[in-house]
DNA sequence: TTTTTCTACTAGACAGTGTCAAGTATGAAT
DNA sequence: ATTCATACTTGACACTGTCTAGTAGAAAAA
């Protein structure tokens, strides 16, 4: 609509962005189109963000966060666990997980504060693999269980979300007992 | 260089875009680059595919064939398994495994013949968590374990190839062991 | 032989994209 | 009153996918 001032631009570009995320994927986000849906010339997201994956490092470091805060919310039962919670994060914010995890997006590494989210949010599934294996657990097997249940996790979320095969999964009635039935042979089958 | 007659430019288009995909990942891969690498006009390549997902729909096609062999090659070792040939597997093909895990490059169900190709690849995991499973097994229970299956490999393989937490696994020096370890955690957790 | 048709291209144009460069309007600081 | 920074706008450029309209050559039909 009308232009808006200062930061709050920024807010609605970004919110723009995710929305196109969360609709048809991360490509289709473009500077034009965000541009356009908060109402202001096609150059003024510039002002804002760098450059296109100035805008894609923005969505990863506010969605880190909120995976953060995901991981760490107490959880509804003592049976579900983290990788279940990760999952219904992404589920819950498809706009978000989609730019997360595409790494070509956007180098976190030439983004010092959306890096830091995303080791904040793997260094809390670090602990958690480690409260689970208890004390006496070496290196090497904390990497290799976190990795594991990373792995469960992020495999699973991205099967629901957009994986090729979805349409296999059709006849689940109960999509949450589904992945609180995963996330739970995954977490138990944690050890040394 | 020179124009290649007929079927052998369809080859050439399709193994540039590969390279492309290897090295850059499917975004990168373009039309008029693809025909420019093979010597000819940018609208050369239109004649052996209808657009441009047509080009991804060829080389998911491939890539489920190549995967359903490597799923179904005797493994070097009895202690390893289908997970750890799907992560191989991945590591090894990563132009086509990119552009096969990104569901929205192309819609498998417009392509009958790559569709084929991605359902007897995943048909080949069910078979094998069947066989895991023993014969008692209820379907729910099956696609439970198969989705829990496809999900480590899955997650494993994307976290290896570009996840976003890649450098956190810097210290692993035999990655080869490090696939080995969870993908055996994986499988033998697989149960009733 | 001539003509027609098919295959495998080439050439040109169009709208859409990211982004560089330059201009402008507004408010604060000097 | 002037300078300066902020938050934009406007215009241009090269690049993209893809539509349309060709063309060169070989095979088939007359």
């Amino acid at each position: 609509m009308s232009s808006l001032k200062s930061e709050s631009l920024r807010r609605t570009v970004l919110d723009a962005a995710v929305a196109i995320s969360a609709a048809n994927g991360p490509d289709a986000i473009s500077m034009r189109e965000v541009a356009r849906e908060a109402g202001v010339s096609h150059q003024a997201p510039y002002h804002h963000f760098t450059d296109r994956s100035g805008i894609f490092a923005a969505i990863c470091e506010e969605g880190f966060r909120q995976l953060s805060e995901a991981l760490l919310a107490p959880r509804p039962s003592n049976d579900s666990n983290m990788c279940e919670s990760y999952v219904h994060f992404a589920l819950q914010h498809p706009g978000h997980f989609r730019v997360m995890m595409r790494n070509d997006l956007c180098q976190l590494a030439d983004y010092p504060s959306a890096r830091m989210e995303a080791d904040r949010a793997f260094d809390i599934l670090v602990d958690e693999v480690k409260s689970l294996l208890g004390e006496g657990a070496s290196d090497e097997i904390v990497k290799t269980q976190t990795a594991y249940m990373w792995s469960v996790g992020h495999g699973l979320a991205t099967l629901l979300l957009d994986g090729p095969l979805e349409l296999k999964l059709e006849g689940i009635d109960d999509i949450n007992a589904f992945i609180h039935q995963v996330s739970r042979t995954a977490v138990t089958s944690i050890h040394v």
